[in-house]
DNA sequence: ATGAGATCGTTTGGGTCCGAACGAATACCG
DNA sequence: CGGTATTCGTTCGGACCCAAACGATCTCAT
């Protein structure tokens, strides 16, 4: 069992930081707790997007919006793009994306013609219901060896930096 | 008192999930951890990109780079896309933005005319000495609110999700 | 009423990112 | 040797992503 796990390769990259930069002041401990975040998420991310989102042609961010308009019901483009954390400009590319596949349709609100309303197609409807149980089953996957109480200490102290780093 | 925190607007939108879903079989502890990750990693880079990184007129994948090639030196191009954790097309695009900013020279090897060696130049070490320090704090004002335990904790679960997710 | 200002979603331009295809250079093998 | 495979970095097409600029629409004080 003298196998070299990818775990390990990561904390050896972590100890090379330190030996190489050890004799300067350094927060090493900020420094592990929020560049893993950043690896993490891309790692995750990617293999989403490779795994269960390719099988159904979704993008990460169609995923995202699929999902937020199955559990919160229709809504206005601003608060779709306040929930799925996007920019605005950047959800008009991905509902036109998702409006040629038949999965939203948008609709100009009658009393202000300047909103747009964004609903879930019935195909739109029949896509999430299918992928999201696959989807969160991936979750579990992902958060794999962590109990069921770190996994919930995980996502407080995420909580944490993402109210750190909240965008006011 | 009453004042309602962003913190308490996560948890909100969790309970919403649960209270729209809750009849369904749902992994919902997997669910509020990985998909935290993704919020956390989008939110700090955000911030990070606006604020310390602007100045210095660097990206999210630009800094890595310098920051990679300081610790760990010259190293062709296939080694810093996978320290980076980038594809190697992206790179290239990258090394071409940095090269311009005269921060990274790229060298052909003479013993394989395939391969490309990348180096800092002496202003790109100079940056890399300038902004590495801020950015340290920066991590710190992200970690901020959780004790240097928590933080170990929190990289020590990240990195169980980055071995799940594993690019095999 | 009506013009100034605010507020929508969209467009634009630039950068990041990926996967697949490509051309050059090297390595392998008969 | 000489031809085929493999292995490089790069290019290409497409999607994503953001900030800023833009038009259309609404609001509101005059």
């Amino acid at each position: 069992m003298a196998e070299r796990t990818q775990h390990d390769e990561i904390l050896a990259a972590e100890e090379d930081i330190r030996a190489a930069l050890g004799d300067r002041p350094l927060d090493f401990v900020s420094l592990q707790a929020i560049s893993n975040i950043y690896r993490a998420a891309a790692a995750v991310r990617r293999r989403a997007e490779r795994t269960v989102l390719a099988e159904h042609h979704l993008s990460w961010g169609g995923f995202t919006c699929l999902w937020v308009l199955w559990v919160w019901g229709r809504m206005e483009t601003a608060r779709l793009a306040a929930e799925c954390d996007l920019a605005k400009g950047t959800l008009t590319g991905l509902l036109n994306t998702l409006e040629k596949q038949n999965l939203v349709e948008r609709e100009r609100l009658q009393s202000d013609r300047r909103r747009v309303m964004v609903t879930l197609t019935d195909e739109g409807l029949a896509t999430i219901e299918k992928v999201f149980p696959v989807f969160n089953g991936f979750e579990g996957q992902m958060s794999a060896g962590l109990s069921d109480p770190e996994k919930l200490e995980l996502a407080r102290h995420l909580r944490q930096v993402i109210t750190n780093a909240g965008d006011d």
